[in-house]
DNA sequence: TTCCTAGTTAAGAATCATTCTTATCTGAGT
DNA sequence: ACTCAGATAAGAATGATTCTTAACTAGGAA
């Protein structure tokens, strides 16, 4: 999800039924352009306030709420204390650091290829799979670098 | 880990470098019993109150943080708001329910060994990995009966 | 355009999960 | 049994999230 004007983001909350007000035109936009940091609510609030400086936290909980629920938004699960959204809803993992609590999104057509064929000669029984996402857990080496995930040649 | 007595859990609580007291002995014990239910601490509180009326829900957030740290127990990412854990430490992955917030184990040889395969094709640069789960997320099709997941032949 | 109303928001109280503080207690080495 | 570093109970403090309610607004109807 990039750079969509007022409009079309506008017409996206239309589509799945909700009103477009400024609250909700905000903080889509504020997810978007924060895409790849996995904010929490209170991030958000934190963008949005110099700008919209009667906006609530409140509203911006319950926002990220309703965009999860209509699949707009992603919750990403961490072991941190806190709740943190995705404005990337097709599948791809996350690299999690303990140490920094930073996510870094990981996105590897040919991993997601190989758990779809995986998971299809599985049967998962009373279990309707939405989504499926793949989590490495531990630690940076150089908390200052960023982590970076590069193919090996053969 | 299973069915372990009071002096095994005693001689592995010191083998971590932990005195071997009363609460923390009955906190794993409750946690092993509770295997494949992934307790929160407020779970294992309740569960260990009746038989011991003193034991305060502090001790079993601190104790299950100690477990934790020297990784004789796990904890398990969820998108709920609290913390769980499981007394499996072996690497596996976790079916994720949102509907009903269970989560069940999942154990796989070959899709362990397929996923070892992968990332050490891969370079992570800057990063040591602990460990890697899968999760599947979506939701119970009956909420009464059991998720189960088995081979289906080709 | 103006009116109406269902749905939305702001503000703050309430709740839930977790951590912190401190005085007291206890396991285990001597 | 004595000692004390480390562990615990109790409850206060903090942080994250949800709830409540009165006021507001988007967008359809008149």
């Amino acid at each position: 999800m990039q750079h969509l004007t007022r409009d079309e983001i506008r017409q996206s909350l239309t589509e799945c039924g909700l009103k477009a007000t400024h609250q909700r035109i905000v903080v889509l936009e504020a997810v978007a352009e924060l895409h790849g940091s996995h904010p929490t609510a209170e991030d958000i609030f934190q963008r949005l306030r110099p700008a919209n400086p009667t906006i609530s936290l409140g509203t911006v909980y319950k926002t990220l709420d309703t965009f999860t629920e209509t699949g707009m938004l992603r919750r990403v699960v961490s072991e941190g204390g806190s709740k943190r959204y995705d404005s990337n809803t097709m599948t791809h993992s996350h690299i999690y650091c303990s140490k920094t609590k930073e996510i870094v999104d990981f996105e590897d057509k040919e991993l997601e290829q190989l758990l779809i064929k995986f998971f299809s000669e599985r049967q998962v029984e009373n279990f309707e799979i939405k989504g499926f996402s793949i989590q490495l857990t531990g630690c940076k080496v150089e908390p200052d670098k960023k982590i970076s995930i590069t193919r090996v040649s053969k």
